[in-house]
DNA sequence: GAGTAGTAGTTGCTTTTGTAACTAACAACA
DNA sequence: TGTTGTTAGTTACAAAAGCAACTACTACTC
């Protein structure tokens, strides 16, 4: 029954794909973890606004693609730690610039060396051709 | 600074992983959400059971890798449905064999038939090759 | 066969996420 | 000006996940 077409759960590409993600979220989550507390959300928003320079909350949601809630959370968070600030926009008062602290520079500027080592050290099992197709194919489902 | 490299957060993998794993994942989450009130993981443990044989707990959680506690209240959750049923095994009463009810049973053809179609939908983006490409590196990035 | 260690599975408590409703500010237009 | 609609961000409450302690049982060892 129910077997002939040998379609299996490691066929099935949204569960490949969790497994894939989880084990290496969860292998990278004890840099962030361990040295500064940090939650995954708070991380990325720290990579957005290392990365890519101050913005405010709802220019890090439509990026990165996360509920505003989480974002708002994170920012919290961060906050309280010292990692970031907010300066109201002159123009429109609802809306926050955030930037880093230059704790929270130094934060990002390690756990970006971090990242980038990390994803060198994962990469190189494969050769160039794979990685490409491997990136370009997740870039492209991400988008679906 | 820090940007010598270029490394964007669109190249790290961990993060594109998540991001193609969450798109898809919600997206194959309607099926047995709205049909059957199912979570994620119960639909795993339907799939584990339906598509590989009637097993304990414990084989799913090493199968599947996911932590016994959830796997617990799935399976509660999917006996409180009437979608499965356990039999206490005789020479060892710790462990209870899982099996689907016959209801489990359709449950399961359904969402089966539902996940390979959504599965060829998705990969009929790529050509044969690159999802080889796809599926042995992600294969392989799970096993990490 | 009593004592110790290890495994299967559950439960209770805490942390995190999701959802929806909310406040405050802007914008457009009568 | 005032009313209506929209957007930025927060908060409150509910659902789910993570973690650690627990029960019940098996297995090993003296």
């Amino acid at each position: 029954m129910s077997d002939q077409s040998g379609f299996d759960l490691k066929d099935f590409m949204p569960y490949l794909l969790n497994q894939a993600a989880d084990v290496t979220s969860r292998r990278f989550e004890v840099c962030y973890k361990s040295r500064y507390g940090m939650l995954r959300t708070e991380w990325r928003v720290v990579f957005h606004l290392g990365r890519y320079g101050d913005m405010t909350a709802s220019d890090i949601c439509a990026r990165a693609r996360i509920h505003k809630t989480k974002v708002s959370r994170a920012i919290r968070a961060l906050e309280v730690k010292r990692y970031l600030g907010r300066t109201e926009r002159a123009h429109d008062r609802r809306q926050e610039t955030l930037s880093l602290t230059p704790t929270g520079r130094q934060v990002f500027d390690d756990l970006y060396r971090e990242a980038a080592r990390f994803d060198a050290q994962m990469m190189a099992h494969f050769d160039a051709a794979d990685q490409a197709v491997l990136r370009r194919l997740l870039t492209r489902i991400a988008e679906l």
